[in-house]
RNA sequence: GGCGUGUUCGUCUAGCGGCCCAGGACGCCGCCCUCUCAAGGCGGAGAUCACGGGUUCGAAUCCCGUACACGCUACCA
């Protein structure tokens, strides 16, 4: 009620503990916490148990793992605490049983005992009378305009009759949504229900919990997603029957499947984690995700964010209307622009705990503290970065770095080796044998140097070369390539090589 | 069915009455560079702004209708 509780941004996201962060999840928590940075405000995350029978072990510990990967971490939480708790739910039962019964007690809410299964019915009834289903009346008590006798109310309740608290939703009313995403939006209450406020088990319905949380936390800004714009105008009336001041609302556009339906686990990875585990950065996720939905506005082209810049850039103004496809391709050239922007070091940190983890089943020659040393993971990670597309592809494509190739590509086989190959790589085995210095010039150098000897074009050599010491026909400039793989290994490789590589193999082509 | 929301290149989008017979990005195609693959540079194809009516000197932009899509319609969130 105070115009303090606004003048400070406060902004929740609250999902149900009921599994996996769901990517478009990820989203509106992503824009929530953005809108309060930029607002120097306070972002919090609320766990929204209610449903009982939806609970998933662990999912709360999920959920905040996840927001903290991604850098989203909040304010206040039930991990990181703060003043407006608990920040759980079903903590909160009492707070929800008071504020019932005080719309009971005002006049805005009352008793109703049918059982589920009578629900159920009394809904079919309705559907085949080709009426909207929705709740009867039935219980309405006379003192509030139905035709329920208090008696037999104070009758039921005495009984102890399983019963929940509906509220009322006043007749002949237009209610005004005011959204700022979508401008204003009106719901007759004619087409309201009058929604369960408190189940028989106790809990209150997301929209009591929601009402009263939102204001109980000082929520400034409800920023959420755009399957809740229905029941918004509830909402409202609730705000109403207490008289609190209603938070701004903000409906974000739904993501979507390539054909256009809710984005869904059957057309592809909807969590997060699934996206963790295909080696996806936080920085090209949270970039990619910002950009379904929100743009940085006229005049700028970028596409490109860290996390600082988007908490500077974020703009309600520009979060857009309509549902967005999430576009797989688009995210993995976000994932590359990310890369490309790490140094050397950075590059060697994400790349150690991989190898680290497969070294755990994998034989190597090399020795472990040279090949997971800073100083060739960073020259690997510089080497590599403009072909890699993911982190692991430095340990999956560039395998060779840590491991002896163990098959050659047959295609390329075929393709670059002759019947002179061989000879030739062992007669160029000496050459580098001799070299003082072992770097990418002298190798290039001393490459040419034979090449033209033998009257060939140095490609007739970097090429069985590279087959030989990665096995693969594909990487990075060769000679950059083999200074960083050193003398021992390059010698060892291409006489293995050419042992492994039998004349008869070679491709038909003379 | 009812209520609500939405609709600009395949995709993400810029655009808030004249600068737009619509700009950028991803993807796609071609050329250049080149030891392969990328990256990079250059160029190209790709949107009658869902459709139909208005309003206006003038509309992608404002209004109305239609179509389609999506959401909600639970003692789920």
């Amino acid at each position: 009620m105070s115009g303090l509780s606004h003048s400070t941004v406060r902004t929740r996201f609250a999902p149900s503990p009921t599994g996996y962060v769901h990517v478009g999840g990820l989203r509106t928590a992503l824009y929530n916490y953005l809108y309060a940075k930029k607002h120097s405000g306070k972002f919090l995350l609320r766990i929204e148990d209610t449903d009982q029978t939806r609970l998933v072990a662990g999912a709360t510990e999920g959920i905040i793992r996840v927001l903290e990967w991604a850098g989203i971490v909040p304010d206040e939480s039930p991990k990181h605490g703060g003043e407006f708790g608990p920040y759980i739910q079903s903590q909160r039962l009492e707070l929800y049983k008071k504020y019932c019964d005080e719309l009971l007690a005002k006049g805005c809410a009352y008793y109703a005992f049918e059982t589920p299964e009578e629900l159920e019915e009394m809904r079919k009834l309705q559907m085949k009378q080709g009426l909207q289903p929705k709740y009867n009346r039935k219980w309405l008590p006379e003192s509030m305009g139905g035709s329920m006798p208090e008696s037999k109310i104070k009758e039921a309740l005495a009984s102890g009759a399983p019963r929940v608290v509906r509220m009322k939703i006043p007749d002949g009313l237009t209610i005004h949504v005011n959204d700022v995403i979508r401008g204003g939006v009106e719901f007759e209450s004619s087409t309201l229900d009058d929604q369960v406020l408190l189940k028989a088990d106790g809990f209150p319905t997301y929209h009591l919990a929601v009402v009263v949380d939102d204001h109980l936390m000082r929520i400034s800004h409800v920023i959420r997603g755009e399957e809740w714009l229905s029941s918004t105008p509830k909402h409202v009336v609730l705000y109403d029957f207490f008289g609190w001041e209603k938070p701004v609302f903000a409906h974000v556009p739904l993501l979507l499947n390539p054909d256009r339906t809710k984005l869904s686990k059957r057309q592809g990875d909807v969590a997060v984690e699934d996206y963790v585990a295909k080696g996806y950065s936080k920085e090209a996720l949270v970039n990619f995700v910002a950009l379904l939905g929100w743009n940085p506005g006229s005049g700028s082209e970028q596409e490109i964010f860290t996390m600082a810049e988007l908490e500077e850039q974020f703009s309600l103004d520009h979060v857009g209307k309509a549902g967005a496809v999430f576009n797989i391709e688009k995210l993995q050239w976000i994932e590359k622009q990310h890369l490309r922007r790490l140094n050397g070091a950075e590059l060697a940190a994400r790349i150690k705990p991989i190898l680290m983890e497969e070294l755990k089943t994998k034989q190597t020659v090399f020795s472990i503290d040279a090949i997971t040393s800073d100083g060739y993971l960073s020259a690997i990670g510089e080497l590599l970065r403009e072909r890699v597309d993911v982190i692991k592809d430095y340990v999956s494509f560039g395998g060779y770095f840590f491991f002896e190739p163990e098959q050659y590509e047959e295609e390329s086989v075929k393709k670059r080796w002759t019947e002179q190959t061989n000879p030739l790589l062992l007669e160029f085995c000496e050459r580098l044998r001799a070299l003082p210095e072992f770097s990418a010039a002298t190798i290039e150098q001393a490459l040419n140097e034979f090449a033209h000897s033998k009257g060939l074009k140095a490609a007739a050599l970097v090429h069985p070369i590279r087959l030989a010491t990665t096995g693969i026909s594909i990487g990075a400039s060769l000679y950059h390539t083999l200074e960083i793989l050193g003398k021992d290994a390059v010698l060892r490789r291409i006489e293995r090589a050419v042992q492994r590589i039998a004349p008869e193999s070679v491709g038909e082509r003379r």
